[in-house]
Formats: structure tokens, C-alpha cells, sequence
RNA sequence: GCGGGCGUCGCCAAGUGGUUAAGGCAGCGGCUUGUGGCGCCGCUAUUCGGGGGUUCGAAUCCCCUCGCUCGCCCCA
């Protein structure tokens, strides 16, 4: 391909798609703002250090996946593969703690290298909210809500929210020794990805989708025998918490977040309909994370959503719809002018117009007018302009009423026009 | 990073070694020199992602490369 295209994994939203986005913006913004969040946009760019600090220096996202370069300054600087670091990074930057502004939503592009596939780009929009500062079991079960109702206002089917609790940092890391013992002793029986796994990321077997060592994780010891009373406590109360509210969702205990700074509750959404990135919604908490970027101690919440494995599932939901009001046919000699004249007052009383700038036969002009959807088509030609007229047509209607709707004005009379024309 | 599938006009596609690369949609022109939705007629790829090779001859076979796609890893 000789042409210049967009880079790998680097996806152009479409008009045809874009509508869809504009619209789940809408309902975002809207539910957002009734749940007393504050939109927060954070650069795109940030320090390496933040992520690799944040996230992990073991995991994927830091080790492979992110794009990282120097600048001419020599700093090494990294497109932010998620939402949560920054955000902290700029709550502590400006001191938003102190001034109660703890409850953020952001939006917004994230860049991570892997090879796409579906519900996955190097490029892609995720959609996130972040409680700071608040530590109760309640307060997990409201973050899930705002994200649960949010996907099903859009009217989504077949979601299932799963939960989990990875216990403090201690009760995670004596599970670990636990679970590594226990893997060690069958690990000829094991799959080979997860041999390799024992060394770098332990939990993660329990998520493997290797049939085998799925049947021999059956027996394995879980988590929530492992968590202390306070963290066991403390996961029964956000699942009566999630109860109360009518909430269903699932305990997996098998769910284990990939990112370093999680520990607690920890949930995911997932479709059924996603293929193998059924992942729409994914969060947990974070308790540790803000005092590890060098903030006070801060409980601290969140969640992301996937915008493009979000819109996946509601294109077949969302229908689009786009025609004008008015399509405004025009041909001859110094006509072009009237039109554009006349669009723009109509356009100034909130009416749709698409103006036809072929300079075609009217048949033409008319078949694209009927095509485009438009309900009236407004008509100037040189005649017209002669004897300021305008003359308007009524579209859709006559395919049913099989009766011509035709009418003539005055140009200048823009109000009978509009009357017209909002009949 | 590793595996599988695919790449013919703006879109959907037939063609799988033999003179001019089907067809449909869209587009353009006309039937209708100023009036749509239907119909009819005509036009629209010296070229089959790119490069090399095999062959008298390739979109069709081989090699390389690029891209897309699905899956693994991992994640939203």
C-alpha cells in the first residue's frame, strides 16, 4: 500500500459511527453530573516514572505495552495506557483533596502497544471514574452502581458484574506464597503459559482459560479463605451493600485485577457478546496507590470503561439518524448565493439544511433531496430569484398521501417560510 | 511477542494458469434542456495490497513484504 494510512491500531471514528459516541457522551455527562462527579481531563502525555511507579514495573502494560520515547529534553515520557495515575497525579498536583473535589470522571484517549484484535486497538477511549478519599464498603457498592446503571440506561443485555476482594497488600501477598506452594507441587500438570506464570504473575493463573488448569484450579485455595476478618468484613459488607441496592452480580474468586496498585474490592462487567475481550467495565480499589505517589494515605475507588467495546455492543442498539429538515435545490445562473443566503437564516431558526452544491439537473437534485431523508425540499432557480420567490415542497409525505404538497412564498417572508416548513 | 484466516473499483463481490478482469450498490450522463421516490439506456479497474520469481502466458503457482482480521499473552 503505497497510500498513507492511519498507523497500526490507530482507529479514524467515521461520521457514520460518531453520532453513537456523541450520544453515549450525553448520557455519560448527564448521569455523571447527577451523581455529584466533576469532569477532570488530564494530559496525554506524562512523566514514564508515573506509570511505571503506579502500575507495576512487573506487569505487561509497563513492561510491553507502553509507548514510551524521549523528548527533546532527554525526559522519558509515556501516552497514558490508563486514566487512574494521572488522575491522582493531578488531584495531589493541585491539592483537589483538600478542597473536597474527590469524586472525578475523566474521558478520553489511552495508548497501549499490543497487537489489536477485536475489542482491542492501540489507540482506544475509555470512559473512567475515581472516588478519592473515601474508604467505606458503601461507597464501593456506589462506584459500581454509577457504572452498572450507566451501561444499562444504554440498554444494554447480557452484562454480568463480578466481584472479588484481593484483601489488603499482606493478605494478598500470604495468599501468593500460598497459591505458589500449592501450584509448584502439580507443576508438570500445568499449561505451559502458565509455568511461566508462577514466576511473574501467580494470581493471574487463576484466570487462565487453559481447560485443563481450569479443572485443576477447582481445588486450588482461594483468596477469601486467605483475607483477614477485617478484609473478609469488609467484602460482606459491600455484597449486602450491592443487595440492598438490587444490584445483581457474581463472587468469582478468580477475578484478579492486573494492575499492581488494586487491593479489596475488585469487579468487573462483562458481555457476553464480546468475543474474548468481554471485559466492558473493569475497577477495584485502591488504597495504597496515592500514598505511593507520594500523597497522604488515601483510600481511594475506580473504574474504567471501554468506549470502543462499549460501542460494539450497542450498534446494533443505537440507530442513527441524520437527514435535514430542508433540502435546498438550486440551480442557474447567480443562485448559489440566494440558497446560501437563505440557509443561513433558516439554519439561525434552528432548521436543518443541506444545500445542494452540484449544480446538477433538478432531477438530480431531487433524487438526492428523497435520498438524503430531508422532509421538504426548497427550491430556487432563476426564476425564482426573479420573482423572490421560494418555492417548497413537501417530501416524505407524498408517498403515502399520493397528493403534491407544494407551496410558493416570498422570500422575504421568512416567518410564513418557517411555518411552513415546522407544520 | 507468538499462532490461524484474508487482501480484486468508494462499498459488496465473481473469477483459482490462457485473447478485452463478471455482477450488484453508490457515482456520473441521458430518456425528462426546471422537479424526487419506479423504470430503462449508456459510462466508470490497461488492473487484481506492494516487490521479486516460475511460465510462451498469472489476479490465479512460489518467495518476501505491507496491511486487515481472529485468537494467545495481557487488559478497557
Amino acid at each position: 500500500m503505497s497510500q498513507l494510512q492511519s498507523l497500526r491500531g490507530m482507529v479514524d471514528l467515521l461520521p457514520e459511527q460518531i453520532q453513537r459516541w456523541q450520544k453515549v457522551e450525553s448520557i455519560a455527562r448527564e448521569q455523571f453530573s447527577f451523581a455529584g462527579l466533576e469532569e477532570i481531563r488530564t494530559p496525554l502525555l506524562e512523566v514514564t516514572e508515573l506509570f511505571s511507579r503506579s502500575i507495576g514495573e512487573a506487569t505487561d502494560v509497563v513492561g510491553k505495552e507502553m509507548y514510551t520515547f524521549l523528548d527533546r529534553g532527554e525526559r522519558s515520557c509515556t501516552l497514558r495506557p490508563e486514566g487512574t495515575a494521572s488522575v491522582v497525579r493531578a488531584a495531589l498536583q493541585h491539592g483537589l483533596l483538600n478542597h473536597g473535589h474527590n469524586r472525578l470522571w475523566y474521558s478520553g484517549p489511552m495508548f497501549r502497544y499490543e497487537r489489536p484484535q477485536a475489542g482491542r486497538q492501540r489507540q482506544f477511549h475509555q470512559i473512567g471514574v475515581e472516588f478519592l478519599g473515601l474508604a467505606s464498603p458503601t461507597i464501593d457498592a456506589e462506584l459500581i452502581s454509577i457504572g452498572w446503571d450507566f451501561l444499562q440506561s444504554l440498554g444494554l443485555k447480557g452484562l454480568e458484574l463480578q466481584i472479588n476482594s484481593l484483601g489488603t497488600i499482606e493478605d494478598r501477598k500470604s495468599y501468593r506464597n500460598q497459591l505458589v506452594q500449592w501450584l509448584e507441587v502439580r507443576f508438570e500438570d500445568l499449561d505451559p503459559d502458565s509455568k511461566r506464570r508462577i514466576q511473574s504473575n501467580p494470581l493471574r493463573i487463576l484466570d487462565s482459560k487453559n481447560p485443563s488448569t481450569k479443572q485443576l484450579l477447582k481445588d486450588a485455595p482461594t483468596l477469601n479463605n486467605v483475607l483477614s476478618d477485617e478484609s473478609g468484613e469488609r467484602f460482606l459488607a459491600v455484597q449486602q451493600a450491592l443487595l440492598k441496592l438490587g444490584i445483581p452480580f457474581r463472587v468469582n474468586p478468580h477475578l484478579v485485577r492486573g494492575l499492581d496498585y488494586y487491593d479489596h474490592t475488585a469487579f468487573e462487567i462483562i458481555s457476553d457478546q464480546l468475543g474474548a475481550q468481554a471485559t466492558v467495565c473493569g475497577g477495584g480499589r485502591y488504597d495504597g496507590l496515592v500514598e505511593e505517589l507520594g500523597g497522604p494515605k488515601t483510600p481511594a475507588i475506580g473504574w474504567a470503561i471501554g468506549m470502543e467495546r462499549l460501542l460494539l455492543l450497542l450498534s446494533d442498539l443505537m440507530p442513527i439518524t441524520s437527514a435535514p429538515s430542508v433540502y435546498l435545490v438550486n440551480r442557474g445562473k447567480n443562485v448559489e448565493i440566494h440558497a446560501l443566503v437563505l440557509a443561513r437564516k433558516l439554519r439561525a431558526a434552528k432548521v436543518g439544511v443541506e444545500i445542494d452544491n452540484s449544480g446538477a439537473a433538478f432531477s438530480k437534485q431531487f433524487k438526492r433531496a428523497d435520498r438524503c431523508g430531508a422532509s421538504w425540499a426548497i427550491v430556487l432557480g432563476e426564476d425564482e430569484v426573479a420573482r423572490g420567490e421560494v418555492r417548497l415542497k413537501r417530501l416524505k409525505s407524498c408517498k403515502t398521501e399520493n397528493t403534491k404538497q407544494e407551496f410558493t412564498t416570498s422570500s422575504s417572508d421568512l416567518d410564513g417560510l418557517l411555518a411552513l416548513i415546522n407544520t
